[in-house]
DNA sequence: TCATAAGCGAGACGGTACGTCCCGTCTTTAT
DNA sequence: ATAAAGACGGGACGTACCGTCTCGCTTATGA
């Protein structure tokens, strides 16, 4: 008689996991990114500001950067849902989209003015950089990133230039997925590097080239 | 005549330092770095490999990322040292400058292009991978990597742009600054978050987009 | 009902002390003493050769010179119990006790021999010394070997010895702390600074000597 | 022509030494040792508050201990030359000799209770034990603080001892060599383990003792 | 008399060990 | 069985000194 399922050597059994442990070391990882930065951060300074044995971390995540990458997941989670439980009512879970207003360059500018806010909120700052900095180096938790976080946030550009092509408001044979870098690209690398500020009027400039860049050639 | 600097407690004396130890630790940090990544690179280990004492590393360099950033810069101007003396003969130590053909969209691509083999050559991704991860992280070690390496090749951008403004083939208004991260910044954001490869081909595709975004407008 | 004692910060739990590792770590500290030398004896080296992290040592012993301590009474406490367990049988725990035939010269002269031939014994000698030293510029250490080591046996003489005043063979008003230094004060100076050998007939020789110097005075 | 002398590679000029620098050495070992301790005390400590190089000490001592001895011979010397030269007056550099007023005893008395004074002033404790403990575990040292130290003034005590055999006061076949251990060895041994408090008391009972001890017996 | 070579101060160097902080694993006790 | 607690073997940290090795700078001859 098998076993239900081939459950490595000490794999814990989520049922019994501890929600309030969970919690404490999201909240914990988090303040302390925020407080100390990423590289000062520890396993044991987490568990110990949780409240919860060392063992209680290893044994659901296997490091230090996977805490994170959940605990900011966990936030942004919280941060989407909030936006979107705001002023539009219980919309349920399914992913928001781009505003379509048929305004195209009004729709990108409200989102990259959104982003460049979120970007400057002090509460995202300290993880989303720590956890960017950690996928440069690191090609695994990168890619989890990534995958995660990064691109159903980039699907909702592809998907609002797709239909602004469709609409004859994008040139025919221009690469969604190259239209979006050209507005995502910029705000990110001034942030990352710091080398200017990141502002509203940044964002609708960006838009502005952005669009005339893959806009149709008349004639 | 005053001292040049007020020399704070416990400056060492640069004049009686050991070059031969400088290049040694050099090359041990760059080859450890490229072997098995940044985090487990340790200042031990470079002073290991280096044949030389711990605390002739901590005497000149307060950080493991500030000897890998000298480091870079010293391979990087090796770099450059190797590229301006090589077909072109003898023009001196003054810096290149982007090449004006005439026709931007060619010199554009032909910079982008090699910007991409750059960061393609393994024997540079992991340094400048470890640096820019380093530097989105600690405001202080970004600011130098930014001033004394990023900056002045951005510079030539702006050059570049700026005459290209002047010649009429960019519209009047347009910030060279901006400009330049329309280019830049996509390249920057597909390497760093690995989201898509790097070609050519990408290069050509971001140069199209962005002059035809800051073309002057037909009236 | 108050709880033993206070804790300062960060007490370790004795309950949980791995005994393998104690053990471990007294016998490669007294090898390393007998080996190389008190001074060349370090911390990382005794952890090494038990095969133990530093730290294991660090969270019980304050220094070298505390576990050096800890292990020489171990190895003195083994030592007892053999002397003790050997040829006489099973005797318990309590302390031996000098000998006492009635004949003060005698036993005296077998303690004494047996003085000599423990601090001629290469497997004493090196951290008999090594404590010794240590304690004499140390003054707690000291106090500590003192204490648990040397005054337990001193305390022997003492009781011999009144012993034998009551007896009659010691002169009334003669202080026994300072008879039992005449017979080991002699011996240890010589053998600490190696001036004379230190052999059976100079224990007879003091023991004449100082037993004469402490007798009645006839009439 | 041959050299003068076999010299060795690198024997340093002697009679080029800096006189200046070698009482800064001497001053600056003794206060440290006194201030700090000798194990707290460096070779590049006494240095710098010598204001002298780390060459200048190892160009004329292979370690701490051995400028410790001659920074304390040193002393001693002073100490003997004051002492000598105060109210007595002119005697000369020979060396003293115990005092011999034909009462044993009473010379014994004050030899013992001037050695008592000298352990326990505060000037020479911590260089004295310092030198002792370390004599202690390296024979080497140790021979040599005996030797240049001990020695002589033990033989003071064997000369004294010797007259007084012959005048018939100690009794044939004692060793003087052992006699005169049953004074000094006490002593010792109180100091530096600090059983108990040298005092001048002491002193003399332990001469009392021993005198008896050694003395001629009657018939 | 003056170069020249020594001792000297200073301190950089290749090392070793320090005592501390964390890592990730393992074990114990309590819920 | 999970969790809090924390001891364990281990590795790296950044610091303090070790003893050796140049550096310039007196200083004191001896050719």
């Amino acid at each position: 008689m098998p076993e239900p399922q081939a459950a490595s050597p000490r794999t814990p059994d989520a049922t019994r996991r501890s929600e309030r442990s969970r919690r404490a070391i999201y909240d914990a990882a988090l303040a302390l990114v925020t407080e100390v930065g990423y590289a000062r951060t520890t396993v044991e300074g987490i568990a110990s500001r949780a409240g919860v044995g060392k063992q209680t971390i290893y044994r659901w995540w296997p490091s230090k950067s996977a805490v994170l990458l959940d605990a900011y997941l966990d936030l942004a989670g919280q941060a989407a849902g909030d936006a979107q439980g705001g002023p539009g009512g219980q919309d349920g879970p399914e992913a928001p989209g781009l505003p379509d207003t048929g305004d195209l360059a009004a729709d990108l500018r409200a989102v990259l003015r959104a982003t460049v806010d979120e970007l400057n909120d002090p509460r995202f700052e300290a993880p989303t950089r720590a956890l960017t900095a950690e996928g440069v180096v690191d090609p695994e938790l990168g890619a989890r990133f990534v995958k995660r976080l990064l691109e159903p946030q980039l699907q909702l550009y592809v998907d609002r230039l797709t239909a602004a092509r469709e609409a004859g408001q994008v040139r025919d044979g221009v690469d969604p997925r190259v239209a979006l870098e050209l507005l995502v690209g910029p705000l990110t690398h001034r942030w990352l590097l710091r080398t200017r500020p990141l502002t509203h009027a940044y964002a609708d400039e960006l838009v502005e080239y952005a669009l005339h860049g893959i806009a149709p050639r008349q004639a």
